[in-house]
Parts: structure tokens; sequence; C-alpha cells
DNA sequence: TGGAGATGCTTCGAACTCGAAGCACACGAC
DNA sequence: GTCGTGTGCTTCGAGTTCGAAGCATCTCCA
């Protein structure tokens, strides 16, 4: 990478500006749906998806949350108090680390989770299956798959170093 | 894992996460470099590039802007008083629509967005095109174009209360 | 011409987000 | 042990976002 013009091709672009574009346009679309049926935000649906259907015990720590979702922890924090408040899910010390905690999804999360999904599958067809064949959505998931890993890999999180008090 | 109502099959659900994971990370890497080299939100750079690039006259209407850059007319409201502030845009009453506001971008607005382009474009190289080839990109490009053509022409239900003329 | 409704923008209040600072516990070196 | 540093989470303040309500202007049509 010796030489790096400032400026991107046409194809780059139009890429760049899809992507972001359509991300804003679904997100805006699936948030609608969630706060309407289901009374959760976007943030709270993938908290209590990521408990309840990803997570085998239905619980996990909360920092492995934030970096699951791309979630500031003190955003965190404020989400899980809802929630909690909420009563979908339950937060308790970790046993064998005093210092972490640990978010657990309630049945009654459960169940609301599992209220929202089939409005929100029906958003994503509308939205965004409804202009993607199915070869084409796996050519989709193939372009995209190793993008997230290669951005996931070099972070510019803000979690890297703390500088001193 | 639970079974789902109505669910989508791995390929659908795997575009779906990676397509917004993607935009996200992405986001945040493009939003951390225009704050420390611009000063400027990523929604701000959006304001000023789309008058500035895309613009032959240099300014558009509030509403045009809005839409532009999928954004709630307050905030947009709010941006532009930042930007007006900042010397980086001038607002003004339309001529031929007492009610209208037309956002012109300065000489020190297009100053701004010329000094962030050269990093945002190494951002976007090193995020996102470094995971890519010309081809990819290009396929890329044709799948979400139709896409983003479609979610435009559909948007979510309830935002039908105030259309277009 | 004169309203009724549509449209453009702003104001307002509430909610959300982030980073920095702070507290508490954990772990290793000595 | 006990000190120093690292880690996990929360608190705090500032800034941003949205939708609803409000005001001003425009358009249409009887």
């Amino acid at each position: 990478m010796a030489d790096s013009p400032a400026s991107l091709d046409a194809d780059q672009l139009g890429a760049y500006f899809a992507l972001m574009e359509v991300a804003g346009l679904l997100r805006h679309a699936v948030e609608q749906q969630l706060r309407e049926e289901g009374d959760l935000s976007y943030v709270q649906f993938q908290l209590l998806a990521r408990l309840g259907l990803d997570s085998p015990t239905g619980s996990e720590r909360m920092t492995d949350l934030a970096d699951g979702v791309v979630y500031s922890r003190s955003g965190l924090t404020y989400q899980a108090g809802l929630l909690e408040k909420a009563g979908l899910v339950v937060r308790a010390p970790s046993v064998d680390d005093e210092r972490s905690v640990t978010v657990t999804i309630t049945d009654a999360g459960r169940s609301r989770v599992a209220q929202v999904i089939p409005g929100h599958v029906e958003v994503l067809r509308q939205q965004l299956f409804a202009a993607l064949s199915r070869p084409q959505t796996q050519a989709l998931t193939d372009l995209l798959t190793p993008v997230r890993d290669h951005m996931r890999a070099a972070p510019p999180r803000s979690a890297g170093a703390r500088r001193r008090r």
C-alpha cells in the first residue's frame, strides 16, 4: 500500500452509500415494528434475542453482551436496567467473579421475543428479501461475512487502552 | 436453539445480521475518524458532502436534505443549527416558497469537507475494501442498489401520514 | 375570495447514547 | 500478606435523536 489516492472509484462509493442507506432504512423499519408490537427498541431486541436464542443457558456477562451487540458498556448498563425493570431480564453478580454481572433472560423475556418475532420476520421479508432472491441472499451473506470478520478483527473500539487517572 | 414460529432460513438471517453489523461497525469507524480529523459527526459530514459534492448549486431545501440523508426533520433542524453556528452552512428563507428554508454550504464548509475526505477514504479502504475485491465490490453494489430502491419506494407503514406532493 | 387541508420548518419534552471518571474486586509480583 | 495494576460495571454530564405539537405559508377548489 505505497500510494493511496484520496478517492475511491464509483463502484466503491456506490457500495458504501448503498450499504449505509440500506442498513439505515432497514433499522428504521425494524425499530418501528418492534416498538409497536413489543415496546422494544432495536438494541433491546438484540439483547433479548442473543440471550434467548443464541445462548444455551439464557445468560451472559455484561461485557460479552456489549461486545456481541456492538454497544458501549455504559449504554448496556442503562438498557439492562430498563429490561430488568420491565421484568424481561434478571441481573445477578457472577459466582466466580464478584466484579462481573450475569444477565439472564426471564420467561417473560422469552415470551416477549416470541411475541415480536413474527412481525419482525415479516418486516424483513417485505423490506429486504422482497428484493433479493435466494441465490442473491446467499451471495450477500458470502460477501459480507468476510467483511464482518475483517472489521471485528481490527476494531477501532474504544475499549482498547485505558488512560491513567 | 428455540424453534421460532415464523422463522427465516439460515441464509436470510445471516445476511440480515451481517448487513446490520457491518454497517454498524463501519459507522463507528467512520464517525471516529470524522470527529478526530474534522470535528464532524457522521450526519454532519453527510449533510456537507451532499451540499458540497452532489448539489450543483451547493444548496438544498431542508426537507430534501432530510430525505436524502434518512433523518428526522427535527434532527435536521438541530444539526443545521450547529453547522450554521460553526459557519459551515448558511440558512435563508426560500424565494419562491416562504415556508421552506434553503441551506447553502459556505467556503468554510467546502474546505472542511476537503479536509476530512482523505482520512475518510482511508478508513473505508482499511475497514471495508480491504476485504472486498473489485468484482466483489461491484457485486455488492449490484445486490444492494435494487434493495435500496425497493426500500425507498415502500417506506415503513405509518410513515405514510405525510407524503411528498 | 375564502376557507380547509396540505406542506415546511421549528420548538418542546423525553429518551437514548457515549466517554470519562469512579468504585469494587481480581490477580500477579514481591 | 499488600501493593500495583488490570478488569467489570456503574454513575455522571453532555450531546444527540425522535415524534408530537405548534406556527406559518401555500394550494386547491367551490
